[in-house]
DNA sequence: CTAATTTCTCTAGCGACTGGAGGAGCAAGC
DNA sequence: GCTTGCTCCTCCAGTCGCTAGAGAAATTAG
């Protein structure tokens, strides 16, 4: 039941201090309580939390995910299907960034496929960068 | 060759006209040449060099990388080991981020497939991000 | 007691734009 | 010639999720 400096909850939840400083700020942690020196401290309810976020945002959840995922897991009579509902929509959105890495991956795959190591002057990567109507790419 | 207009410019190489300006604060279009009454003014070639940094945008490149091909290109007797090499680079860099993403897919697929629908409380969702020893994902 | 470390606030910077305010230029219709 | 409406100008602020620095104060270790 001992507080712990921000440092120490930094180590435990393996977070930067001032990305720490920035989630409070941004409202994914309370305000801190702090001591005469003014200094934040924390407990085990603050570790648990931010490691929470911590392993949202590596899974590329956003902020405002997390804090629609932070509100709801306090709550834990409610059906889950909205939580459901978030990560269903992150798992599109990755889909999506995916889908379109992998046309730009196979473009920039043929141009280079393409280049037979001349001169500038006949290199297919900077024909087709030039004219846009050399390649697979669309999108508008 | 009649001199073409910001707006107009905007249209055929499909770049918003802050972007363009944006564009040339950073270097990569000249100083455009400006009307009397201090409008820029633009020619064939602008649209060309527009378009070249449009599609190169498209494919991920870089503003840095961009400029550079912009160098390159200018100077069609040079070998294109370098182009090359800045094409390849960022194919690492895109194929980086797909295997990065398909484990971020692959950890939340699993969640929503773990997930049953009831409560929050017995939600796996909410489990696996509070407890980060309980999923396939470890990057430190 | 001193020195080293940690923490505090505040501010600015990243990349690549995007959007708005407030004002001036310009073409066309009356 | 004048008004209307569009385009353009500059400058500034905001986006996202941090990250880093300055300069000062608090705490801890020796």
């Amino acid at each position: 039941m001992k507080p712990i400096a921000i440092g120490e909850l930094s180590r435990q939840a393996s977070v930067k201090v001032p990305t720490i400083r920035f989630y409070e700020e941004r409202g994914l942690l309370p305000r801190a309580s702090r001591t005469e020196g003014n200094r934040r401290t924390y407990g085990a309810v603050d570790v648990r939390r931010l490691r929470f976020i911590r392993h949202a945002r590596e899974l590329g959840f956003e902020i405002e995910d997390i804090r629609a995922l932070l509100d709801l897991a306090e709550q834990p009579e409610r059906p889950c299907g909205e939580v459901d509902a978030i990560a269903r929509r992150h798992l599109a959105d990755i889909d999506d960034r995916i889908a379109r890495l992998t046309g730009l991956r196979a473009e920039i795959r043929l141009m280079l496929d393409q280049c037979s190591q001349g001169r500038i002057q006949e290199c297919r990567i900077v024909e087709v960068l030039a004219d846009h109507g050399e390649c697979l790419h669309e999108e508008h």
